[in-house]
RNA sequence: GCCGAUAUGGCUCAGUUGGUAGAGCAACGCAUUCGUAAUGCGUAGGUCGUCGGUUCGAGUCCGACUAUCGGCUCCA
């Protein structure tokens, strides 16, 4: 018989052969190698016998697909351990995800201390070398099948399948899961496994459904790559901008302030500044951009008109009780309205457009008490906002000079790899959500798309992403535990100009309506000052340094010497503080290192005499003796290009 | 909003079966005046997130609230 494999290579057999042996062959006996096999695009178990020709795609265990199967067959020994310890747990869907795997129960909610037990109690299973064989029941079969076994929630699954569908199963040696499979032909397989946590999660993701308990693990081909990985989740502990932000001191948050209420220190509110003035001054002068400044709350009639206090009003702060006040305000939840006004106190004509308008936007948001983190998620929060009134003819090259100018801050912070790009369209099944008719959706997500294209950039389409006016270019990107955020918005919009009765007279002196572009250009400050935080561990380009420069005088006789050279760099506009405590270099440095700076100089008898600075950087460590002019001008040349040195990797004394 | 965990001096943490709080780092003082990742000695600092309860007595037990963390849901 002839095997024709996934490769196109055909491999020729005398007598019948398991695909678990094909595998083997194929890949000179290493064990383990093969975790499922696909016959004829059917799934199939390894044991499978082939006695004729066939077509065999063999997914082996270090293949993403092979990897999947090791986790979701951990997954079904970690719901026979959980059946094991708690008999009543009920066992419900079981997963492989990103980064490992999550089974729910209906149970008790699991501590630490269960995690472990359950670990050990898996490790059992695993010894004990169970075969793993899959079988099928029709579904009426199977529906009793769960019954019997009290599985009410296998139960629902199954019966949401279509009536004379074939179910399949998989036992593991007496504990029996409702799969699709593939599986691994023994529970041995699982060799490299560790539950990271414990949740809630709800049945289908419901709330108004039953609250299941979640455990969160891992699984991996080798031992090692299992330890990589652990590593990396310590690694992005570290990085965490939540913890490395308080830490160094970036921000800070207190209970009688609130929740999601972050209070910047003079190092966080520094780095904001430094990011804002860039930010201003290259829209203004190099993107054509006027500069708006509006109120931060307004009537509740102006959310009336933007359809906000129909649609909204839960998500934001509202002042006063329209029963008893004669004025009720709320919080603005976005600057659009208010910039819509600026465009219309006066007229314009068609040669006016585009009017590009941006503004340094603080932001409210009513966000829910458990949705707050960090910077990432907050109620109250400063984004570079700004609106783009453009004729229906400007459209396509002005939402390419967004992306231009997003794409150029971005790559500008070093971020510009980091992201992905997406097409956020809206949902032709549920229309009342939205503005506008099929032929609106389809024309403006076709010009969102055609910047994509021509811009080149990878990226994918999602629908029901779009706002309820148009739809958008959403720039992402990932914290360090893999979890994404729009960073980022490009935003189409035909159609609330209408509703603001915005217009411009055109050449034939008639009124029309513009487009308007919603857009930012570095997204919110909060959020992207984490991003920095979590993208350089705290060690950030010495442009955005709080403190860029610190001076070392070896003993107190050198402090006037140093204090020399610190007026000589604050002039040349350089954050640089002294460090003129009586301890000793080392002790100064080490400090200085452990807080990221990028600069060191020290000063001492030698640096005084001849008017130069010892440079210690992060980026070269020893950077010998330079003139102090010389210093100057480098660091100067640094911070206006916006240079990203490369780190030198130093080991850290903890 | 929901589930779970946590909450001790500026920071990191210890505090046994309830008997009125300890350490390291930091800060401050004194000495040291030092050449590239921790100089020595000393001093001060907390009533244990907040409020209430149980008890002769609570950081330690119970309850409510607040905040933080991990998730769920949500994210105009």
């Amino acid at each position: 018989m002839k095997i024709t494999l996934k490769d196109g290579s055909v491999k020729e057999y005398s007598e019948a052969k398991s695909v678990y042996e094909i595998a083997q062959d194929i890949s000179e006996g290493l064990a383990r190698v093969a975790c499922a096999g696909e016959l004829n695009g059917e799934v199939v178990d390894l044991r499978t016998t082939i006695s004729e020709d066939a077509e065999l795609n063999i997914i082996t265990a270090s293949d993403e697909e092979g990897l999947k199967v090791i986790r979701h067959t951990a997954a079904h020994i970690m719901a026979e351990a959980v059946q094991r310890l708690f008999p009543d747990a009920k066992v419900t869907i079981g997963p492989a995800i990103a980064d490992g795997f999550y089974y729910d129960f209906d149970s008790e909610p699991f501590s630490r201390e269960d995690l472990d037990k359950i670990e050990a109690e898996m490790k059992k299973i695993i010894k004990e070398g169970k075969e793993i064989k899959r079988f099928t029941l029709p579904r009426e079969e199977a529906i009793a099948f769960m019954k019997e076994k009290n599985e009410p929630y296998k139960v629902e699954l199954i019966e949401d399948l279509p009536e004379g569908s074939v179910i399949s199963f998989y036992d593991q040696g007496g504990f029996v899961d409702l799969c699709a499979g593939p599986h691994l032909m023994s529970t041995k397989g699982v060799k490299a496994y560790k539950l990271i946590s414990s949740s809630m999660a709800y049945w289908r993701g419901d709330s108004d459904r039953a609250r299941l308990q979640r455990i969160y693990g891992t699984a991996f081909n080798k031992k090692d790559e299992l330890k990589e990985h652990l590593e990396k989740l310590e690694d992005a502990k570290r990085r965490d901008h939540n913890k490395l932000g308080r830490e160094m001191g970036l921000f800070t948050t207190v209970d009688v302030i609130g929740q999601g209420l972050p209070l910047f220190t003079h190092k966080g509110t520094k780095m904001i500044m430094k990011l804002q003035r860039w930010i201003e001054d290259l829209e203004e002068k190099e993107w054509g951009y006027i500069r708006t400044r509006t109120p931060l709350m307004a009537k509740s009639d102006l959310y009336k008109i933007s359809g906000h206090w129909d649609h909204y009003k839960d998500g934001m702060f509202v002042l006063g009780d329209e029963e008893v006040d004669k004025e009720v305000f709320a919080l603005r939840p976005m600057t659009c309205p208010f910039q819509y006004f600026v465009y219309k106190n006066e007229q314009h004509s068609y040669r006016d457009l585009p009017v590009r308008m941006g503004e340094t936007s603080t932001l409210f948001r009513a966000e829910e008490t458990g949705e707050m983190h960090g910077l990432t998620r907050v109620r109250q929060f400063t984004i570079s906002e700004g609106h783009n009134v453009i004729r229906p003819d400007q459209a396509e090259e002005e939402l390419k000079n967004c992306f231009d100018l997003a794409y150029f801050v971005l790559s500008t912070l070093g971020l510009e790899k980091d992201v992905t790009f997406r097409l956020s369209k809206w949902d032709p099944a549920n229309k009342k959500k939205y503005l506008g008719d099929d032929e609106y959706w389809d024309t403006t997500q076709a010009a969102l798309r055609d910047v994509l294209e021509e811009k080149g950039v990878p990226y994918e389409e999602a629908e029901g992403e779009a706002a309820f006016y148009g739809p958008k270019i959403d720039i992402q990107a990932k914290n360090v535990y893999g979890k994404e955020d729009t960073m980022i918005t490009i935003q189409l919009d035909c159609a609330i100009a209408e509703n603001f009765d915005m217009y411009y007279i055109d050449q034939n002196g008639d009124k029309v309506r513009p487009y308007i572009i919603h857009r930012t250009s570095l997204g919110c400050y909060e959020r992207t000052l984490a991003w920095l935080i979590e993208k350089y561990a705290g060690k950030f380009p010495t442009w955005l340094c709080p403190e860029q420069v610190r001076v070392l005088p070896i003993s107190e006789k050198y402090e006037e010497y140093a204090e020399q050279v610190r007026k000589e760099l604050a002039k040349a506009g350089v954050d640089v503080t002294v460090d003129n405590r009586s301890e000793k270099i080392g002790f100064k440095i080490r400090e200085a290192r452990l807080a990221k700076l990028p600069y060191m100089l020290v000063v001492g008898q030698q640096e005084e005499a001849d008017g130069t600075v010892s440079v210690r950087s992060r980026f070269a460590g020893d950077e010998g003796i330079k003139s102090l002019a010389d210093f100057i001008s480098q660091i100067k040349n640094e911070i206006d290009t916006k240079e990203i040195r490369k780190e030198i990797v130093v080991e850290e004394n903890k």
